[in-house]
DNA sequence: GACCTGCTGCGGCTTG
């Protein structure tokens, strides 16, 4: 059957093919050229990074569509930038034996590019969904032109979007486009790590339309663990950055360090190093508050260094998709928050002529080489976290409401309500709860109603003509830092930020000369030694998979030839401490100590469960004090009975859960994350959206519920 | 201690 995919393809493909001389076609793209040519439905394609995946999306559809017809064609949606403009290089490519116009539509993108294929609409467009919702916005009209002849939608990453507002938002969007369409456009998605295939196949609104090519096979991957205490400190133990030196200095590697402060630390301490001892000096920092300019010249070093070797060390900036050319080994320094990322970060390496991957794992602290240990073993076993899902997202329609009253320029009252009702993003809210939003809405002059039709009102416009408009998520502000009125990056104003101290940024050192908090700039000279800078981030929700597998693993007496002496010891020493708790069923059973009037449950349950518990908690006076990365609590004043008492007393505030919420917005509305698009509903919906985001009660109940707590008495403290 | 992602249109300025 091997020539049967290639056969299908269209000769200015095949001419492609040979002329890149490929000798065969990936797995992935073999059934995709034959799955996608042989219906008309939706796909989504699976498959490990690096395997080919774009142009198994792409040379079917190039295949198959008639690119003389007016409008877009094919429309390429993707979470990054970067990625865009490195995609944009590689269907040029693809296209280059068609006459086919491949555009870039996003911020950043070419104005004259973009004014010409709203004149002449043809080909391909490759764009960001915030873009694509400004253009609902802005050009309406266009929007119709442009894309009423699409024939497919290709969206890569596909797995950043599930569970997540924006995906919600691009369901949304995708209804939306198929509103202008007479015919449906198919939609292919493409991801390396989806937890959830069901969810996965819901992003087209027809699941049951919606097909999974799946390539199971996983590229090589070596690892080792390498374990060095932290002992609680601040800064990382000079042994490990010693260490991780030797295993960088002769190659070209990723480092991930799980944070900014941390980021800047490992590349400044790694420069001196390497100035130290006469090493390269291709030590490079990456992430979000760095300039983007710098960052640009990071990535296009690293992509176009074929003889030196460098390090960057960075954040989940460089975690996704940019081929960042070759790669030799990543470092991971404490554990990963979650098994798709470790997938992803490993998959940054070996791109190249399919070499294995090298990934190291340092860890600190024993809990730290535990969820390390977790995740990686997730990952041996094809377990993916599955996403957070939210049924009812009332924010994301409040938002989706205000674009299209105000791409419209007015719209009839019922038609609106219409409109949102059978948008399948939001399949679970009821059409009176829509009209109840609307309705006050116009109360607050967000809308404005004349008749039975609806602009956008006063309050409204403020809203709307804002560039903020577009995106579901919230951005930090943060002050710009400058030297020799050059941007460098940006920092939150903290107390660190003050004349005379000294601070890393973008992998070098900086003396703050002068604060000016009115323009909110930081003014820096370079420096020869300072500390990592503080940001103010929100944490990041670790899934129970992954302490439940923690939890497994120190019950069980598995061994893994993975981990070094030092990991090893670690873990034998966790193991020995939680042992002596007769647990008999890891998976029903969690343990409670109790010494000295103060008691520990070790929950494993997940960031959201033990952040709902403690919120439980404290609504029955509790303190509860969250340890050991996260998965364990701490109660004080307690006795054993106590304890067990209070535990099983939450489950009583199951049915005063609103009125709990109520008050805690009105007493404490600082203490409780709303949504950015919530903050303008009604108190009704921003109780509903608490529920489902920034809490799990249902998880939680069922936790409780369905947990033995099995006591063991301490009697050393 | 705790990640990341994107962004219109216009007026007014400088520069070739």
């Amino acid at each position: 059957m091997a020539a049967d995919a290639f056969s299908l393809l269209s000769e200015p493909i095949r001419r492609y093919i040979h002329e890149k001389r490929w000798t065969k076609l990936r797995p992935i793209q073999h059934s995709a050229i034959r799955y996608i040519l042989g219906d008309n439905d939706n796909y989504i394609l699976a498959a490990r990074t690096a395997s080919g995946k774009t142009e198994a999306a792409f040379l079917p559809i190039l295949s198959s569509v008639d690119f003389s017809s007016e409008g877009i064609q094919v429309l390429y949606i993707s979470p990054l930038i970067a990625l865009i403009n490195d995609q944009f290089a590689r269907v040029e490519d693809l296209c280059k034996y068609m006459d086919v116009p491949v555009t870039k539509w996003h911020g950043e993108a070419n104005r004259a590019a973009k004014d010409r294929i709203l004149k002449e609409p043809r080909g391909i467009v490759l764009i960001t969904p915030e873009s694509l919702e400004a253009m609902f916005v802005t050009k309406p009209y266009n929007v119709t032109y442009l894309f009423s002849n699409l024939k497919f939608v290709v969206i890569d990453e596909i797995h950043s979007f599930i569970g997540t507002d924006r995906g919600i938002q691009l369901k949304s969007i995708l209804y939306r486009l198929q509103e202008k369409n007479g015919t449906p456009f198919r939609i292919i998605g493409l991801s390396a790590t989806i937890g959830d295939y069901d969810e996965a196949k819901k992003i087209t609104g027809n699941e049951a339309r919606t097909k999974v090519l799946l390539d199971r096979s996983k590229k090589p991957l070596h690892t080792e663990f390498r374990y060095f205490d932290g002992k609680d400190e601040t800064e990382l133990p000079p042994d490990l950055i010693k260490d991780i030196y030797r295993h960088v200095h002769a190659n070209k590697t990723l480092i991930f360090p799980n944070s900014r402060g941390r980021v800047e630390e490992v590349a400044v301490k790694l420069k001196k190093i390497s100035e130290r001892v006469g090493g390269h000096g291709n030590f490079f920092a990456h992430h979000s508050s760095i300039d983007k300019g710098i960052r640009e010249y990071v990535e296009f070093f690293a992509k176009n260094s074929q003889r030196e070797n460098f390090s960057i060390s960075c954040t989940s900036t460089l975690e996704l998709g940019i081929d960042i050319g070759s790669v030799d080994e990543i470092i991971q320094v404490d554990a990963t928050h979650s098994v798709s990322s470790l997938i992803q970060r490993a998959g940054r390496s070996g791109r190249k002529n399919e070499e294995e991957s090298n990934l190291t794992l340092y860890a600190t602290s024993p809990w730290s080489m535990l969820q390390a240990l977790a995740c990686w073993s997730l990952y041996e076993k094809d377990c993916i976290e599955s996403p957070d899902i939210v049924e009812r997202p009332y924010d994301i329609l409040a938002h989706q409401a205000l674009s299209i009253i105000k791409g419209h320029n007015g719209i009839d009252y019922r038609v609106l309500i219409e409109k949102l009702s059978s948008n399948f993003a939001f399949r679970n809210i009821q059409r009176s709860e829509i009209a109840e939003i609307i309705d006050y809405f116009i109360g607050i002059d967000f809308i404005e109603k004349i008749g039975h039709e609806l602009i956008v009102g006063i309050e409204g416009e403020r809203i709307v003509n804002n560039r903020e408009f577009f995106s579901t998520f919230e951005r930090e502000i943060n002050f710009n830092v400058v030297h020799n009125s050059k941007v460098i990056g940006n920092l939150p104003f903290t107390p660190q930020v003050q004349s005379d101290n000294n601070i890393l940024l973008a992998a070098k050192i900086w003396k703050i000369v002068e604060v000016d908090t009115e323009a909110g700039k930081i003014f820096v000279v370079p420096a020869l030694d300072g500390k990592k800078p503080t940001f103010i981030g929100s944490g990041v929700n670790v899934h129970p998979l992954i302490h439940g597998e923690m939890f497994r693993i120190l019950f069980s007496d598995e061994e893994f030839s993975v981990l070094d002496e030092k990991s090893n010891q670690a873990l034998k020493e966790l193991r020995k401490d939680f042992r002596p708790m007769s647990i008999q069923n890891p998976t029903t059973e969690r343990p409670l100590l109790c010494m000295n009037n103060r008691s520990i449950i070790h929950l494993f349950a997940g960031t959201k469960v033990t952040e709902t518990l403690r919120y439980l908690m404290s609504k029955r006076n509790i303190s509860a004090l969250i340890t050991n990365n996260g998965c364990s609590m701490e109660l004080s004043d307690m006795d054993e009975s106590n304890s067990l008492a209070i535990w099983h007393s939450l489950l009583l505030l199951k049915d005063d859960l609103d009125s709990l919420l109520y008050s805690s917005l009105e007493e404490t509305p600082h203490l409780i994350h709303i949504p950015k698009w919530g903050k303008h509903l009604p108190e009704k919906y921003k109780v509903a959206l608490i529920k489902q985001k920034t809490f799990d009660f249902e998880g939680t109940f069922q936790f409780i519920a369905n947990t033995k707590l099995v006591t063991t008495k301490v009697l050393r403290s």
